[in-house]
DNA sequence: CGGAAATTTGACAACCTTCAAGAGGAGTGG
DNA sequence: CCACTCCTCTTGAAGGTTGTCAAATTTCCG
């Protein structure tokens, strides 16, 4: 846990050694996700910070109507819902997407260490605006692209979220991304028959293809064409050459 | 200016009078911008925070082929560039809607204050956490909602922001939205056509109206309704009865 | 093996976008 | 002062895309 935290953060974030002997220190407990279990709920007050483990969750809104539309997918290292460090109540839910491990830290213990070690603070902050600039990334892309570009920059940013993670190179490769069409459809504003059809189309194109959860990326250069991506966004301090 | 930045952190955090000292230190300029001016772009790396003090200024991201995503619109007291303090690279520009005037404040002189008094920092945290939590429901918004409610939302969300800040009881009044057609169908993801069909027929419910950048609620229960607007998301410390 | 869930396909209607053109103002120059 | 241009708002019509409805097929799980 505390080095699945330590490294995410090391990604953007300089810290010292006494930064990093500070955040081994923070105590947590682990908790187990099912698929579709929720972690928290709309309207929650949570007195802990999620880390997640291992796996994927999601954070969901609900409207009216009881359909769901999914805000974003965060895999290990990311903290989903930092923002209730300072926003007392949850606005959105989080659940599992397929079976998930996270660790939960409590709050107090968090704003205890940003106290003693500030950088640890700005680590996360900066944390928190990464997660801001990959929603005003989603903005544009679910208000102004048409469905196959939709996807297809939807399929580049979790890939690539996943890989400059775990490797340097990956033009060629596969990741996680445990979704149903029905809920890729309440991720991208579309409905289940426009999403079956639009992957469709983009297997067709030979730059990738997505089964059993798992997205196999055949053509990075094109399919990054194919989606406008560019991922500036997502801030990496030094741009990983994918 | 000062008293701009302090009433506005003051909506949602505590400062003792040492913090207020301190941020009625803050050096900074003054900059008019005019109707569709850049303040910044997309790809500079700004070395001073906006304070918007007078007008509107709108984010938005420019696609490959041209087109705008507007991804949110900030009034008098709002931080709009608040995450470049620890992002560098701009992901969006920032433009004037209609006249504004703005105050330019020098990240390092803001970097310093965040170390003598930590709760401006908090404040300023919260402030981009609030951003980020408008931002989800934009997605949602933009993704989920057919025109008609998606468009009451909108309009709910800027009187309400333009409210809470100026007057506490605003059943029926009005505020400033200095935008074009073609504009609102840039934020809302519609065409021009649609816009103007959709805020016709707004119009015809009877709760509001919208014409020379004058946005008029006349019956704000049921324009809430059309909207399935819940200002919950906007975390008001305390919310303001409208 | 059987039932449920997910994916896939087809058909049709509805909605939205695009294209086009007209109306109403604001500003400019003759 | 009027004509002209530009911009925004508005309206109409046509065509295409997407959503809905329905059902078949495949996969998953107990």
């Amino acid at each position: 846990m505390h080095a699945v935290l330590r490294q995410k953060l090391q990604i953007h974030s300089a810290l010292d050694a006494d930064d990093i002997v500070a955040l081994n220190k923070l105590p947590y407990h682990d908790r187990a996700l099912a698929d579709g279990e929720d972690a928290i709920r709309q309207g929650d007050r949570p007195d802990a910070a999620i880390l997640v483990v291992e796996g994927m969750v999601g954070r969901y809104q609900t409207l009216a109507d009881g359909r769901r539309q999914f805000i974003s997918y965060h895999i290990t290292g990311d903290l989903p819902d930092a923002q209730a460090l300072f926003l007392p109540e949850m606005d959105h839910a989080i659940r599992g997407m397929g079976p998930a491990r996270i660790a939960l830290i409590p709050h107090e213990a968090i704003l205890t260490l940003f106290v003693r070690r500030p950088a640890v603070g700005l680590a996360i902050w900066r944390e928190t605006l990464i997660d801001a600039a990959i929603f005003r990334s989603t903005i544009v892309n679910n208000s102004a692209r048409a469905p196959l570009a939709r996807a297809a920059h939807f399929f580049c940013e979790q890939y690539y979220r996943a890989r400059a993670r775990f490797s340097r190179r990956g033009e060629v490769g596969t990741c996680s991304l445990p979704l149903s069409q029905a809920q890729l459809g309440d991720t991208l504003g579309m409905s289940i028959v426009t999403v079956n059809r639009t992957v469709q189309q983009l297997r067709r194109t030979g730059t990738m293809d997505w089964n059993e959860g798992v997205l196999q990326v055949k053509n990075w250069a094109r399919l990054a064409v194919i989606g406008e991506f560019d991922p500036a966004y997502l801030h990496v301090r030094a741009p990983r050459r994918l």
